[in-house]
DNA sequence: CTTACGGCCTGTACGC
DNA sequence: TGCGTACAGGCCGTAA
């Protein structure tokens, strides 16, 4: 998916079209997504108007002025392509699941082809114990992410530090791409046990995530072929990518004469130079 | 409580 | 050309 990066990249892209402005079309094109759309879906937000789009992990909020809050997960392959007021949109394609057309004359397509997004309502008192949100870790760009709070929670856990990264219950946000490329930055082993890393391994982890992730915010997030950024302009961040899908190529950034490895860690591929990352 | 794993869904790339 | 397999940015429910 979309990490964190992508979706602050999505956000902000979206903002000048949609802050401010009526909902004066909302197209749900099926029933369900990774879960259903909720009763009444169409209704609660056609006619309404957006006051401010927010993000929390990777899920993106709109603040309704009626104080419904739109919850957005772009899974694995969601995307929001915006079409300007005056350009013609043209027929919906095939996995273009929900359209937004605001007052202004934008259309805001949400497309996914896996469907592994979801779109739900909750209101902005029950947002925060809403179940999707409830749970989720600290933000990692947040004062909350501190190196002493990341070391407190990877103490004492059996799980690898890669899948602890993963894991958004201990910071939110972070996916395999940044996983992987945090712990390049920070010179620690993917399969390290995260208990290993609580101490001073931490102090360097949590500064590494946080600059992975500031510097894919400030390209503009990296694109995949799954990813279109919302303003239809392409993020460059890929061209960054140390480790992530560069399986075989040299380690880019070293004298250790190392290249970089794949292997699966709970099922999901990691990169990573097993001569700089002990 | 923590951790591991299968499943969800479609498309694409690759080997034979 | 066709077919089968592996893999893809995430998350949840279940089981141990």
């Amino acid at each position: 998916m979309p990490e964190l990066p992508e979706v602050e990249t999505v956000r902000r892209g979206l903002i000048p079209y949609l802050e401010g402005h009526t909902l004066v079309r909302v197209d749900r094109r099926r029933k369900d997504l990774r879960i259903p759309f909720p009763r009444g879906f169409v209704k609660r937000l056609a006619g309404g108007r957006v006051l401010r789009l927010s993000r929390r992990a990777k899920y993106l909020l709109f603040h309704m002025a009626d104080e419904t809050v739109l919850i957005i997960h772009l899974g694995m392959s969601g995307r929001m392509t915006v079409t300007p007021p005056g350009q013609d949109a043209g027929k919906p394609g095939k996995h273009d699941h929900v359209i937004f057309e605001t007052d202004a004359g934008a259309v805001i397509t949400f497309n996914d082809v896996r469907r592994f997004g979801l779109m739900t309502l909750t209101d902005e008192v029950g947002l925060d114990d809403h179940k999707l949100i409830r749970d989720l870790g600290p933000e990692p760009l947040g004062n909350e992410f501190s190196d002493a709070y990341f070391s407190d929670i990877l103490r004492g856990r059996k799980t690898p530090i890669k899948a602890a990264l993963l894991d958004q219950k201990i910071v939110a946000g972070i996916g395999n791409i940044y996983a992987c490329e945090a712990l390049y930055r920070a010179g620690i082993s993917p399969r390290r046990l995260a208990d290993s890393v609580a101490g001073v391994r931490a102090t360097r982890l949590a500064p590494a995530v946080r600059d992975v992730l500031n510097d894919a915010i400030a390209a503009g997030g990296s694109t995949l072929k799954d990813y279109v950024q919302a303003d239809g302009e392409l993020g460059y961040f890929q061209h960054s990518f140390a480790v992530y899908g560069r399986e075989g190529e040299p380690c880019p950034d070293c004298d250790c004469d190392g290249s970089v490895e794949r292997i699966v860690q709970s099922g999901r591929s990691t990169f990573f130079c097993a001569k700089r990352q002990i």
